[in-house]
DNA sequence: CCCGATTGCAACAAATCTGACACAGAATTG
DNA sequence: CAATTCTGTGTCAGATTTGTTGCAATCGGG
């Protein structure tokens, strides 16, 4: 479940094949759309981790699908690395105000895509680039899905894992409710705040371990931080 | 509520747009108004930290808007950022006479403005940018929701925290009883003037480090101020 | 379909913060 | 120096915020 997922748009049936099977190769979970609308729609349902994105398709151009992604709150974030032709100077320009992250001129190499991607996915999201991520005495296998303290291997739920995962991506930063909800379980969910603090109290018992203090501090009236050890 | 807040005046929908949703993704508060008057009343009921404001809006021109800013106590000090047209040097001129802090000529790159948003608050209050701010021995984490004197941590409630935190961006400046009620507690707070005399001992307690003196200076009958050691 | 794990929620308890007040002491004034 | 004004401090009840627990609903595998 930790292979993260590529939202590849393109058009050229025969370079798009060429790619899916190269990152599929190399871990990822790729899925493809040759449309617009059609990807903007796979976006919605399971929001990639990445989108790599044509500037020249047709329908829907790939601006537009650009600027669509960014509207849609659950893909706002998502980094885009848009391929584009050598000479179109102003698509590339353009590309990037509208919220690119990145971008490749065909023609490219295989190689060149996989490194730009492992690149942004590193920048944005470390665990995602199938590091481990350490915060003082906590060591995070994101590949693995495991987290251990001082060498032991704890037992943590689902949701303690994604929360601890992000506190752990943005260690001593404070982080309201409000913002947690939004980072952990995902954009728009109707969930009550008070909801938090249960997690926090069972990420807090799932990380306890002998001889150890408590490595997440409670900032009244603002939220809730990772203070490594 | 550590999201700096901007107000962005603009008439042209489809850049507004743009601009909201790429300021929101990089977590900004953003509140938009296509109108003069409008803004002006948005502006007072919640005064943003920075607003960004076309110089060419339809009705009440953004020169008005300018100087009623600077008019009205509440957002006389919020800084200001004004889009206009290459052409219109004029404008220029007139709006940086009028109060405006910087300003950037269309057509510019989303990331253009995001940069000089950031510049501009990082100039004028900079824990708005996420960054530390220090005063003498003071040194005040925004992300991290800390102060620390000496390197030794401090243990302040949230109140305090405020407190502090406001007194560390204005130093050396004298600010009288209502003036921090406004500031702190916010416009409108019905809260007796006194009770910022026990505020301002608890914060004095609570930065109270052996073999250092008290950096707030009592100004009889005017207020209180920080005095950077 | 059953079972255990997980999840969100409500409710209560505990911790902490807040605003107000009274009074003593300090500063200012004439 | 006495009167007056202003500020510092201790205390307290109420408000707010957080910790904790039990429970019912839901989910996911077998």
């Amino acid at each position: 479940m930790s292979a993260p997922k590529l939202l590849l748009v393109e058009d050229d049936i025969a370079l798009s094949e060429l790619l899916e099977y190269r990152f599929e190769s190399e871990g990822y979970d790729v899925r493809v759309s040759a449309d617009g609308d059609d990807a903007l729609m796979m976006a919605d349902e399971d929001t990639p981790d990445l989108v790599i994105l044509d500037w020249m398709i047709e329908g829907t151009s790939g601006i537009e699908v650009c600027r669509r992604l960014r509207r849609n709150k659950a893909t706002a974030h998502v980094p885009i690395i848009m391929l584009t032709a050598r000479e179109a100077e102003d698509d590339r320009v353009r590309g990037l105000e509208t919220g690119a992250d990145d971008y490749v001129t065909k023609p490219f190499s295989p190689r060149e895509l996989l490194a730009r991607v492992a690149a942004v996915l590193r920048r944005v999201r470390p665990a995602l680039a199938g590091e481990t991520i350490e915060a003082g005495d906590l060591k995070l296998d994101p590949v693995a899905h495991r987290v251990e303290r001082r060498g032991r291997q704890l037992q943590i739920g689902p949701t303690e894992y994604r929360l601890i995962k992000f506190f752990m991506e943005h260690p001593r930063r404070v982080f309201s409710r409000g913002q947690l909800l939004d980072a952990v379980w995902g954009t728009g969910s109707e969930i009550e705040e008070r909801t938090v603090d249960v997690h926090i109290r069972r990420l807090r018992q799932a990380i306890a371990v002998e001889n150890t203090r408590d490595p997440i501090r409670t900032v009244r009236s603002a939220g809730y931080a990772l203070e490594p050890v």
